[in-house]
DNA sequence: ACCTGAACACCGTTCAAGT
DNA sequence: ACCTGAACACCGTTCAAGT
């Protein structure tokens, strides 16, 4: 079942950064595999010798997407008490899904072939966030309880915020009018005055 | 820039009809017009005289999806405490998101023309909610606060907790192993216990 | 007014053939 | 081993023509 990650050619890093390009331009309809091969200078049907087809390319690019997201979690728990660190993560996470529509639907979206690499790209940016949640109990500035589960409820509400948001359905136009952050802080403003 | 809403004729329903079922059996790529059109027994393109096009028919769905989910919605409020009736709404959110992806998928999914349809049926949907909130802060159940924003913060959690569960991003596999209705009640006794 | 069949442009994917 | 060009099946959309 297991298969041994492919090595990164410079062609498989070009198509995965062509595609991301697009997506982030027109969305997922947007990246055509004729317009991939175009931009880095090959023929249309290049892409089937690195992938097994366009799905396969999309999920390296949400896999690819994931690690950054991981990286820039681990970042940020350096510096910070561990409660001030799980806030600027979430928030960090509601920013660049607003900022970044497509490929936030696209990281998040429906994979009907679970990719291992991107299962655990997304098992290891989670873990980082599960560890300072779990320091931030430890200063007693977040309720106790499994780690696991908290973490996904923060999770939870700072993916929700960001999708409803992004879909015009978080509050109605006039009223209101709290974006994602005010809801994290809500929420952290809520567990830590228990 | 206002249009008088077309009078639903019996083909208008069908093709709404059709298009659901055929996104419930297979994504949206699965709704195309040659089959929407077979399955109600007139040519691929007949539904351009009902609909602009694709998205217009998908929006249809989705509008009438969301319209069910406030009559719903509504059914819920008669015979419960409000805060009781708050959370089995989030509750049935949540079990008809996991129940029906395909649906949620479409009626929270991205939407380039904003039809004005399909916002007041998500913003009636939305109000019910909001006045069992109230009645639930009245009651001294929910603690107090601006309803919209309160209601804004129920729904993201019950929103992004049922995405994540559909994209298999919620927890790790064996671990935690908390599903939506977890996460909804774990915030209403935060909220409740304050 | 509403529908049909043909046609167009486009796309994912396959395949025989090249180096 | 990797790439190319042609080809296939499919789809959204348009249009001239029918009733």
């Amino acid at each position: 079942m297991w298969e041994p990650p492919k090595p990164f050619t410079i062609l498989n890093r070009g198509l995965i950064e062509a595609a991301a390009a697009l997506l982030e331009e027109g969305g997922p309809a947007a990246v055509t595999l004729r317009e991939v091969g175009r931009r880095v200078g090959v023929s249309h049907n290049a892409p089937y010798k690195h992938f097994a087809d366009k799905e396969e390319l999309l999920a390296a690019v949400a896999a690819a997407e994931l690690r950054r997201g991981r990286d820039s979690v681990l970042r940020l728990r350096r510096g910070h008490a561990a409660v001030e660190a799980v806030r600027l993560m979430l928030h960090a996470y509601a920013r660049e899904a607003i900022r970044h529509p497509e490929m936030f639907r696209l990281t998040y979206g429906p994979w009907r072939n679970g990719s291992a690499e991107l299962a655990s790209a997304a098992d290891d940016a989670r873990a980082s966030l599960v560890q300072s949640v779990t320091a931030a109990q430890a200063d007693g500035e977040l309720p106790a309880g499994d780690p696991e589960r908290l973490t996904a409820l923060l999770l939870a509400l700072a993916h929700g915020a960001s999708d409803l948001a992004l879909s015009g359905h978080l509050a109605r136009k006039g009223k209101g009018h709290a974006d994602p952050a005010d809801l994290i802080d809500d929420l952290l403003a809520q567990l830590t005055a228990h």
